[in-house]
RNA sequence: UGGGGCGUGGUCCAAUGGCAGGACGCGGGACUUUGGAUCCUUGCGGUGUAGGUUCGAAUCCUACCGCCCCAGCCA
């Protein structure tokens, strides 16, 4: 199976402009895992971006180690991460590489950079270069260190690389911004002392790149042409592209950023994750309640299922949360078409069937999947005189529209005879031990509703069941609104397990690692590990869709967050009113500071402009300077405001309108044409869009485009006929009510027009020619 | 607070000046020896707010509001 057509999404876009422009001829992504831990859904998103964008294009997708850090990587970790890479179902060929690979390179760029006094050794504590590092609202302040020589700064380095200094002693620091408001971009380190030992290169190097400066300069030397990271590392930006120029790097990479995923009920911090594992809250990475891919493959998901989630839930920029019941519906849309179907009693009651011969067994072939899976296959259900049913399917008082057994009430068990329940036994505290049911077969049964599992006594295995459920209690443990602590947010029965459950002999001796459905129960995994011939173990992958869960659960009362601990006070409840001054009251604290500005503003108010307007063209100089010129020009002040306010400013962008080569008289002369009708709106756009970037006069652009304006019913006419013959369909909506399609149609004109078309009479025309 | 980014039904994602659409969910229905399979659904529900431009605005302009990220010798 394999998706249809890729959805589109931003990256797709730019990558096929990149294409269209030829800036690349080919796509090369990574998908770069800092080998400090397991992999998790998160990261399941990351790869199927990857590597689904070198699929579709035809591309390449490297598995790049970012090893950079070598105390907290290790090699357990980078083994881990292959694995579970090539389980999703990705191949990288002959593409593996480590950012270690490039060190030698690095190094050398670094030098480069000394020798280009771009680069230098800093001997500020660590401490100190936070202080001097300013705030988000200060500069920094230059290290005392910054301005040694390209010589004592090569020397120092080298020394740095031979070991001659002890962790911390001193790093080497990019010359930057110290002014730069982003704060990556104040003098960001380059290198750091650290004689750990590398899972790869061992003890060859004690100086070890930073991310930032390492990230940039392999994708260049891997080729990469576009590399994509999540949302945090938009401020890194800068940085990527400083290193790049700053370098003599073979190629060119321009990094992209989406928004990671967020899933209710976990935690996707490897920190986190880290802890659950090492103070053993979780059995291990791989324990199925945890959210990485090798506890989901233990667990019973699927990659398929996972993959289709990944394209599910898209790619964009927005911070979102996914709702897990999706990965739920992928999971469940998969597992229906490849598990087997077979029963399971979690929690037995013995059920005798009173009158059946003693020791008659009969043998009963059931479908191993329900007809709309399509698939062959069956297994023998043998039938003796006792059978256990689940708990959940008996009530001794049963509710409205209860459909399985109850005291007097009929049931199918599936697949075998009805049966009625004749009397219960029960303990002295009330528990049900046994029912003794009449059962009817063929023809003799009645008619019935429900249909229930069951299983053999005599011939039943006993299994172990591990009904997981979610990790956490609370959606968002990571984010308490009641502000608890995560750890203490852990959902006391995220693993239920069921030591004597009963299972059919069909599956008493499954292979570890196979899915099953017991039938109206769940999705269940042989567990890889725990499971031996005789002694299956399962694991509960996800339950089945419950209508009756639903249904009883919308008539009970609402249950409480299972965490009942005090919520912690919200502290700085009284938080301190925004300060913040916006763009209107700087505006007007600039009116009021300069009369000679206060009065502008008035007098274009006076002229009857909104005062909206008006504090639009008084933000700067020049736009009112331009106003008043072209006022003076032509002396139409709204007309004159609003191309000016809506059209000139959007094309200067942040910088000044006295930029562009857009003079005054043109833009006056051009508001004139358009306001006599000789062009549209829409084409005096695009003649500003000309104006704006190489200036010129209005008229003769107009005359060389042919942008005057058509308002000749007969050259009109034959267009909107051509339009409407071309979409009946749309014809026939319209006509039945669907008012909104003229928008539709006059789009489709203008646009044959060539944007010349007079819109309101192409309206006319086809309101009239629609009527008839 | 300086800077960067983001706001489309309950959730996720499309629509790049021209019919606001898809999926999940919810509701309704069909069928049924899985109440849970499967199928149908023309059912529900949305462009953060306020102005402006335009024949026409989710999209362009102006202002406001809200959320996320950045001051590791982590990545």
């Amino acid at each position: 199976m394999s998706t249809p057509e890729p959805k589109s999404n931003f990256i797709r876009q730019i990558i096929d402009a990149d294409l269209e422009s030829g800036r690349h001829d080919r796509v090369v992504t990574r998908f770069p895992p800092e080998p400090n831990g397991y992999l998790h859904i998160g990261h399941a998103k990351s790869i199927c971006l990857n590597f689904g964008l070198a699929r579709d294009y035809r591309g390449t997708c490297h598995l790049r180690m970012d090893d950079t850090n070598p105390e907290t990587e290790d090699e357990e970790y980078i083994e881990a991460i292959k694995h579970d890479v090539a389980w999703l179902g990705f191949q990288w060929g002959d593409k593996l590489f480590h950012a270690s690979d490039f060190f030698e390179e690095m190094y050398a760029f670094a030098e480069d950079l000394i020798r280009d006094g771009k680069a230098y050794v800093d001997h500020l504590t660590a401490e100190e270069i936070g202080a001097y590092r300013g705030t988000v609202r200060e500069p920094a302040r230059p290290s005392p260190y910054r301005d040694r020589s390209v010589d004592e700064n090569l020397a120092l380095f080298r020394a740095m690389r031979a070991g001659e200094f002890p962790d911390g002693h001193c790093v080497l620091r990019a010359k930057g911004d110290l002014a730069s408001p982003n704060m990556k971009l104040r003098d960001p380190l380059l290198y750091r002392i650290r004689k750990a030992s590398h899972p790869r290169t061992g003890d060859t190097w004690c100086i070890y790149p930073m991310y930032d400066y390492a990230h940039p300069l392999e994708d260049a030397l891997e080729h990469v042409t576009h590399s994509i990271c999540t949302l945090e590392f938009e401020n890194n930006r800068d940085i990527y592209d400083w290193v790049l120029d700053n370098t003599r790097v073979p190629a060119r990479p321009h990094q992209y950023e989406f928004a990671r995923l967020n899933v209710g009920f976990t935690v996707l911090s490897k920190r986190k994750l880290l802890q659950l594992v090492n103070e053993k809250h979780v059995h291990g990475w791989d324990d199925p309640r945890m959210p990485t891919i090798a506890g989901m493959r233990r667990r019973g998901y699927t990659a398929e299922a996972i993959r289709s989630f990944c394209d599910l839930i898209g790619v964009a920029k927005a911070n979102s949360f996914v709702d897990i019941g999706k990965l739920e519906f992928c999971l469940r849309e998969d597992l229906n078409r490849r598990s087997p179907r077979v029963m399971a009693v979690l929690d037995p009651i013995e059920v005798e069937l009173v009158g059946w011969p003693e020791g008659h067994v009969e043998s009963i072939d059931a479908p191993s999947y329900p007809d709309d899976v399509g698939l062959p296959g069956t297994r023998v259900v043998p039938l003796g005189g006792r059978v256990y049913i689940d708990r959940e399917d008996f009530a001794l008082t049963p509710p409205k529209k209860w459909k399985r057994l109850s005291p007097g009430a009929a049931v199918r068990l599936r697949y075998g005879p009805v049966i009625r329940c004749d009397s219960v036994e029960q303990d002295a505290t009330g528990r049900v031990t046994k029912l003794r049911c009449s059962y009817f077969q063929g023809d003799a049964a009645p008619r019935v509703d429900g249909a229930i599992h069951w299983v053999p006594a005599h011939a039943a295995v006993r299994a172990e069941v591990r009904l997981y459920d979610r990790l956490f209690a609370v959606e968002k443990p990571d984010a308490d609104p009641a502000g608890r602590d995560w750890l203490t947010l852990l959902n006391p029965e995220s693993c239920v397990v069921v030591k004597d459950a009963f299972v059919e002999p069909a599956v008493g001796d499954i292979a570890p690692g196979t899915h099953v459905q017991f039938e109206r129960t769940g999705y269940f995994f042989s567990d890889p590990k725990d499971t031996r011939a005789g002694a299956p173990v399962f694991n509960r992958v996800v339950t089945l869709r419950d209508s009756w869960a639903r249904m009883s659960a919308a008539d009970a009362p609402v249950v409480e967050p299972p965490v009942a601990e005090a919520p912690a006070p919200l502290a700085a409840a009284s938080a301190p009113k925004s300060t913040r001054k916006t763009r209107q009251q700087a505006r007007a604290e600039a009116r009021a500071a300069d009369p000679a500005l206060a009065a502008r503003h008035a007098g274009y108010v006076a002229l009857g402009l909104s005062a909206d307007d008006a504090d639009t063209l008084c933000d700067a100089a020049a736009t009112a300077d331009l106003f008043d010129a072209t006022h003076a020009l032509y002396p139409q002040p709204a007309a004159v405001s609003r191309w000016i306010v809506n059209d000139v400013l959007a094309a200067a962008g942040e910088g000044e309108v006295s930029a562009l080569p857009l003079t005054a008289a043109a833009l006056a002369a051009l508001v004139r044409l358009v306001d006599a009708g000789t062009v549209s709106n829409l084409a005096g756009k695009e003649v500003l869009t000309e104006l704006v970037s190489k200036g010129g006069d209005p008229e003769a652009i107009i005359e060389r485009r042919g942008l005057r304006q058509v308002n000749d019913a007969d050259t009109l006419q034959p267009i909107v006929a051509a339009v409407l013959e071309a979409h009946p369909d749309h014809v026939a909506r319209y006509r039945a009510g669907n008012a909104g399609l003229l928008g539709f149609f006059t789009g489709a004109v203008v646009r044959q027009s060539g944007g010349k078309a007079n819109p309101q009479q192409v309206k006319a025309l086809l309101e009239a020619a629609l009527k008839a």
